[in-house]
DNA sequence: ACCATGACAATCG
DNA sequence: ACGATTGCCATGG
């Protein structure tokens, strides 16, 4: 496997390690899989996903705590109803991360 | 091979 | 507080 690769596989792990309820953010998920100041790649670790993963994408979101699609795309409705479903809530467009943001174990 | 773009983020003016 | 700039990496034209 490709050294690329191999933060990617982080990438994925971490996002599959985020509880329900929580969410983490590109940079958090980044830190955490050890690869710093990485979160353009995990946003592309997270495009290129195949549509029937089983990776929790919608727990992830932008370091303000938004949803980093255009509100209206079906990908950020769809994103924001499975969040709500989790029990997290949405504050003007905004989750607060004070809450529900997941820094590891 | 160079430039532009992207589910981002930290810093600066 | 907010828009603009810079850093980072992979991909596509």
């Amino acid at each position: 496997m490709d050294e690329k690769q191999q933060y990617l596989a982080k990438f994925w792990l971490v996002i599959g390690h985020i509880p329900e309820g929580r969410v983490a953010t590109y940079g958090g998920i980044a830190e955490m899989a050890g690869y710093p100041r990485m979160a353009r790649a995990v946003g592309r670790c997270l495009k290129t996903l195949p549509e029937g993963s089983s990776l929790p994408w919608h727990r992830v979101i932008n370091a303000k705590g938004m949803i980093s699609f255009p509100e209206g795309s079906p990908q950020y409705q769809t994103q924001r109803q499975r969040l709500e479903d989790e029990g997290i809530i949405f504050r003007n467009n905004k989750v607060p991360l004070a809450q529900h943001l997941w820094l590891g174990d």
